[in-house]
DNA sequence: CATGCTTGGATAGTTTCACTGTCCAATGGA
DNA sequence: TCCATTGGACAGTGAAACTATCCAAGCATG
C-alpha cells in the first residue's frame, strides 16, 4: 500500500504520517524505488496505536517514540520489555522543591507502598515515573490541606490492585509476545480515560443518589 | 498583603500571577491606591488550588476559568454547582465521526448504562464530557481490536462507583457549602493523577509478580 | 522635599508542541 | 510522451502557557 492509502485506511493526512515517519513513531515503508515505498499491515496497526496514544491517551509524541522504541527493543527480556514499555510513558515535570508539603507526601507514599507490601526488599523505584507523579499530586493535596495519608490512600491502591489484575489477565489473553507487549502499552494508556470517565459519571450517579 | 508576597507564600512567579489575574482564574486585589492592591488568606488558597488544577491535574487554563466561574456561581443550587464545576472539566475534540468503531462504542456505553442502572430514565447525559470521552476511548480500543464491551467494563465502572462513594464522603466532611464544592473540584481532578499512578505501581507489582 | 526602588497594569515576545503547507525531482500509469 | 502522484526536505502555522519589557504612580528614606 502507498502512502495515500495508509492515510485514506487510518483516517490521518498524509503530511501527519510523514511527520510520524520523521519523528521515528513509524518505522519507514519497504523502498520500491527512489519516490515509492510501500507500507503493509503492520504499518497501517502501528499508525492506529500512535494515533489512539496521542489523541486519547494524551501521550506526548516524544513520549510515544520512546515508548515504541522500548516494545521493540529486543535485547530487553518480556518482562523488562512490558515495564519499559509503560515506564517510558508520561510522566510530569520534576519540580521536586524540598517543599515540606513533597516531604509529608514522601513519607505518606512510603508508609503505603510498606503497608501494601508492594516493591518490598527493592525499596520504592525511582526509576518508576509513576511513583514520582503520585508523590507529586499527593503533596498538592497536602498544600490545599486534604487529608491525603495511608488511611485516604489505601481504598484507592487496593483498588488500583484489583485493576492491575484484570488488566494483566487481558495481556496475557494475546498469544503472542509481541502482542502482549502492545497490549500492555495500549490497555495501559488507552484504559485510564476509560477509568477516570467512569469515575466522573459515578461522580454525578452517586450526587444524584445522595441529594 | 502585596503581589510580591503573593508570590513569594505560593511559590508562583509575579509575571503569573498577573497572567491568572488577567484570564480571571483569582479575583483582583482589593485596591487600595492607583498602584497598590491587597490580596487575602483567600487569594493565596485560590491560587494553590488553581495551581494545583492546572500543574498536577492538567486541566487547561480556560477549563480552570469554567470550573472556578461554575463553583462561584451563586444562581445555581449546591448540587448543579457540584456538578457544573466537574461538567466544565476535561473534554477532548469532537472527532466524532461515523466511523463504525465509534459506533459499537456508543452501543456498548450504552448497554454498560443500562446494566448499572446508570442516569436511569434520564438517557444518557449527552451534556456530560465525560460520557462522550468514554465512548471515544472505548472506540479506539474497538479500533485496535482489543474487547471492549459491557463484558470488559463493568469491572471498571463497578470499581469506578465504588471510588465515587469514597471521594463523596470526603467531600460531606467539609463542614461548609463552599468547602464542599472546592473539595468536590479539588478532589475530583488531584485524584486522578493519584489513581493513575496507583493503577501504574500495581500493573509493576503485579507483573512482577507473574514473571 | 528629592530620589530611587517597588508596584500593578498593559502589551508584546518567547517557547513548546503538534502539525501543515510548499517545493521539488523522480516516477509511472494513460 | 505527458503530467498527476509520490516521497522527502524544510519552512510556516496556531494554540497554549507563560515571560519580559515598559511605564507612570506610589512609598519609603534620608
Amino acid at each position: 500500500m502507498r502512502l495515500a492509502e495508509l492515510s485514506e485506511r487510518s483516517g490521518v493526512s498524509t503530511a501527519t504520517i510523514k511527520y510520524y515517519l520523521r519523528e521515528g513513531l513509524l518505522q519507514p515503508g519497504r523502498r520500491v524505488s527512489a519516490t515509492q515505498a510501500e507500507y503493509g499491515e503492520d504499518h497501517l496497526r502501528r499508525l492506529r496505536l500512535v494515533r489512539a496514544l496521542i489523541q486519547i491517551g494524551g501521550v506526548p509524541v516524544a513520549a510515544a517514540r520512546e515508548v515504541i522504541a522500548a516494545a521493540e527493543d529486543e535485547s530487553l527480556d518480556h518482562h523488562l520489555r512490558l515495564g519499559a514499555a509503560t515506564r517510558a510513558l508520561p510522566c510530569a515535570e520534576r519540580p521536586a522543591e524540598d517543599d515540606p508539603a513533597v516531604e509529608t507526601a514522601r513519607r505518606s507514599v512510603a508508609a503505603l507502598l510498606e503497608r501494601l507490601g508492594w516493591s518490598s526488599g527493592r525499596g520504592p523505584d525511582l526509576r518508576n515515573p509513576a511513583h514520582r507523579r503520585l508523590i507529586d499530586s499527593v503533596a498538592a493535596l497536602v498544600r490545599l490541606g486534604y487529608p491525603c495519608d495511608t488511611e485516604q490512600l489505601l481504598p484507592y491502591a487496593q483498588l488500583a490492585a484489583q485493576l492491575a489484575v484484570t488488566d494483566l489477565d487481558m495481556v496475557e489473553e494475546q498469544p503472542t509476545p509481541t502482542g502482549q507487549i502492545e497490549a500492555a502499552v495500549a490497555l495501559t494508556v488507552l484504559y485510564e480515560p476509560v477509568l477516570l470517565s467512569l469515575r466522573r459519571m459515578a461522580h454525578a450517579e452517586e450526587s444524584a443518589r445522595r441529594f
